[in-house]
DNA sequence: ATAATAGTGTCTTTCAGACAGTATAGT
DNA sequence: ACTATACTGTCTGAAAGACACTATTAT
């Protein structure tokens, strides 16, 4: 086939000028969770858990000493997918982990240095698996526990319709390193448009926009922890039903009642032979994930 | 603040080079959807609805004379959802209209032409709103009605767990045309790991990859038709609650009963004093949007 | 009168929330 | 015996599914 100019597809091709536009910059940034079980002092106890994420100490400009998810370039060689668990791989050592896509960030002055499009993708560990090596680039890598909570919420009326603000406080906490950010939602509704932003409006250590990233994903973990199976990710091969609990209710960030909690997730484990010992109490039976769950439902 | 070669961050900025590497090139693709009445033959029978996409024949290589989802390059100096927003009116004249983001797609050989990362997102218009002017690189822009059904599945158990493939039908029609393209989706379970691919295995005039595209918006629209109030895009400023009941079937594909469906989206809608007339039968109240349920409902 | 749609009432089943109760290890 | 956890049974109310019934218009 020929077209307009008189060319085959293959002329056209061999003709194509791909340099003719300035191109932004592509990166990709890696959210990794994890849950870890806190010190514990008491003997007859359970420990308690937390939820983590790993973060990268800059060590050049820009946002230099604050403190970024870890994430690179993509090169025009390789795919997104394949950039992200490169960067994985080289910053933190971990492979072969759940891994999904978030969202892409398309904000023109993100980055001071130069136009940058940014795909995040959230990935989760399980807590057995924490051996993180800083990469290269930077001075420090460190897990830090994320709280993300609503601190107000306005809503101002118009003509026809409103604005609702709601402002979500992300605080990190990581050794001697506590810093935070608010992050504000503004969903605008107008006649029957609706219309959502996300603007960081504060931050204290945390380097370009990611903080808004960072609740941007705890938002969608949080909602998918309760109708899909992605809370397994974050769980050794064999669990019991409580600390399964305490992972959904650390990313929940609310406490769910026993008995309730065990008939929902019933469908999704299966019982094992083994039991956990010494814990100064009754012992409690290992439960596997059950990887044919997600079929039965649907 | 000084790092180590010396630089403060006004130093580091101003050597910065950000052409060292090659990069990708950023498009968006605009998946716009409404919902139209199909022509109507009996007096008293009410028209039937029908899903519809927003194609654009392609005028130039590559995939010179197949249809694609119109979308363009983002430019330097604009950010991903302007870029969205100016496609959106020059390929259709469409303003102001419900638009969210659905994925980026960053395989390295989806353009012959060259690397090519691109950003798709989702538009919804109301059916009264359908004024498509074709843009400038192509030679028609129409709407075509879209179906997407599973015409196969299969499940191949491995030594740590299962292979999962679905293969999906993509079937548009629009006018004389009708091109269709069947998308592989495949769940991949080993151990606790969990991956999803997709991937177009069969395409009759669909350019690109757009048919994966167009099946993962389909997918999306009709889970968040079920928990959120995002139909509402696609209706006009006053409706029945029949209308809106068949945008509701004509996405799920399938039938839902009357008194349910109206417990169901009572919260949503508010009643007014209109009603329809001349139709042949009982007339219909007419309802609007009720803007504040969402947020009596979080 | 009739065809076709508009609109309501209610029975049943399912599921989430709340709470009370029993069981069992280690010290 | 005591403490902290493990595990189960059941009541309640809300929501989803199924179905039957009444109401109203243009022709």
């Amino acid at each position: 086939m020929i077209n307009k100019q008189g060319l085959t597809e293959e002329e056209f091709l061999k003709l194509y000028d791909s340099n003719k536009y300035e191109k932004p910059s592509v990166t990709v940034d890696m959210l990794i969770f994890t849950v870890i079980e806190e010190e514990n002092h008491n003997y007859r106890k359970l420990p308690e858990k937390a939820l983590k994420i790993l973060m990268i100490k800059r060590g050049d400009h820009p946002f230099m000493g604050q403190w970024a998810v870890p994430g690179g370039f993509v090169s025009v060689d390789e795919s997104m997918e394949n950039a992200a668990k490169r960067e994985l791989k080289e910053e933190t050592g971990i492979e072969g982990i759940y891994m999904e896509q978030l969202y892409t960030w398309g904000d023109v002055e993100r980055d001071p240095r130069m136009r940058v499009i940014s795909c995040s993708y959230m990935a989760l560990v399980d807590s057995s698996a924490l051996n993180i090596q800083p990469g290269d680039d930077a001075d420090d890598a460190r897990w830090f526990t994320v709280k993300s909570d609503m601190i107000k919420e306005e809503k101002a009326i118009t003509k026809d319709g409103y604005h609702l603000k709601q402002y979500i406080q992300i605080k990190l906490q990581g050794g001697d390193e506590e810093i935070d950010a608010v992050v504000k939602i503004t969903k605008t509704v107008a006649g029957r448009g609706i219309h959502f932003e996300r603007e960081v409006i504060q931050s204290t250590g945390i380097a370009f926009d990611h903080a808004k990233v960072i609740q941007y994903a705890v938002e969608r973990l949080r909602n998918k922890v309760e109708y899909t199976d992605i809370a397994f990710n974050l769980m050794p091969e064999l669990f019991t039903l409580t600390e399964l609990q305490q992972v959904y209710e650390v990313i929940l960030d609310k406490e769910l009642l026993k008995a309730n909690f065990r008939r929902k997730i019933s469908g999704m484990v299966i019982e094992t032979d083994h039991y956990t010992k010494d814990a100064g109490h009754r012992p409690s039976k290992l439960y596997k994930f059950n990887q044919n769950w997600f079929n039965e439902n649907i």
